[in-house]
DNA sequence: ACGATCGACGACAGTGACTGACATGAGCGT
DNA sequence: ACGCTCATGTCAGTCACTGTCGTCGATCGT
């Protein structure tokens, strides 16, 4: 992952080959692909764990909570998970912005974000397609609040970002 | 893309190769590279027209019409559209649906009509993060109403679909 | 009518991501 | 010591995709 993020970085996602990446971590490119099934999947390794945080914290949302508040709650805290990495995520962000494959692995993992956090709500007893249609007004609300935080370097606060973009939502679909 | 269709459809996408199809059709595969971009750009192709009157229908929408209901007269344009296309769309969801591959490139290209749908209201005096919202809120209405579509074989009122979904959106961000 | 131009295609060689099969060697329990 | 497992190396192979060059037919200007 290092040698990857390292080169990525160097000479562009393109540019570098998995040859090269493992040989800087000093391994066959054979075992590089019994890591990571390809080429992309290094730059998400932190997926697993982000999509957990998420639906647990949905999960433990007062049972009083509207449906899109607790889905807001899960979205705080992995936006809260994701600050914590500091300047990771941006410089990460960096690199999928130069590249179509990886804008294209990106959307998938916040499809596989969006379809947890459904379930999640269902396990809460909301119906579909309001289950479906909550996390995906969800997720689009995280995409444009963490498009906000990698843009803007001085903002330290995603979570906060994510909910003014709530709020905007709200209002937005409110007909305003 | 007849070939291509017909053998993503036969024996899947994954096996069959760009040398089939290029064979079946009487053609190179070197020549099936100067008209598709890649593999998957074949179950691709009509996505241009989609976005492009998605975009001109929300620029012919009244000026009085509030963002929110620009976008869903767009998308119900789009939603129009594939209809007519008649079981085409289903055929083509049914090939992305068995492929991760597939559903990638899919991903990138409502992302591409969020874009377009964003810039869209921008030209209308929309202000981001005002119009971004409303576009993706608006592409996530569209997905989970195609889902609904393509699943229930029996439906054939698309728009009407794209409009319930809508409200069923407005509901829950009020926070029912 | 004729040569120049251009655009679509074929032929071919090459790169690089990814896979399957088998071998090796280190650690671990018995 | 023995067998087992697990991570790794090795090697050969497939396939998507690209660069280059040559051919040929259509079109255009004169």
């Amino acid at each position: 992952m290092q040698a990857a993020f390292a080169l990525y970085g160097e000479h562009g996602y393109e540019q570098t080959t998995v040859a090269e990446i493992a040989k800087r971590a000093g391994l066959t490119e054979r075992t590089f692909f019994r890591h990571f099934t390809d080429k992309r999947e290094v730059l998400f390794a932190g997926a697993d764990a982000l999509q957990e945080l998420l639906v647990s914290t949905v999960a433990k949302a007062p049972r009083s909570l509207p449906p899109i508040e607790a889905a807001a709650a899960g979205l705080e805290a992995a936006g809260a998970l994701i600050q914590d990495g500091g300047e990771l995520a941006r410089h990460r962000q960096a690199i999928i912005a130069s590249s179509a494959e990886l804008q294209e692995r990106e959307l998938i993992k916040l499809a596989s974000l969006a379809a947890a956090l459904a379930e999640a709500l269902r396990r809460r007893g909301v119906d579909d397609p309001a289950a479906s249609l909550t996390a995906e007004a969800g997720i689009a609300v995280f995409k444009v609040a963490f498009e906000r935080y990698v843009e803007e370097t001085d903002q330290q606060d995603l979570p906060r970002l994510i909910r003014e973009s709530l709020d905007e939502l709200k209002a937005v679909t409110a007909g305003r």
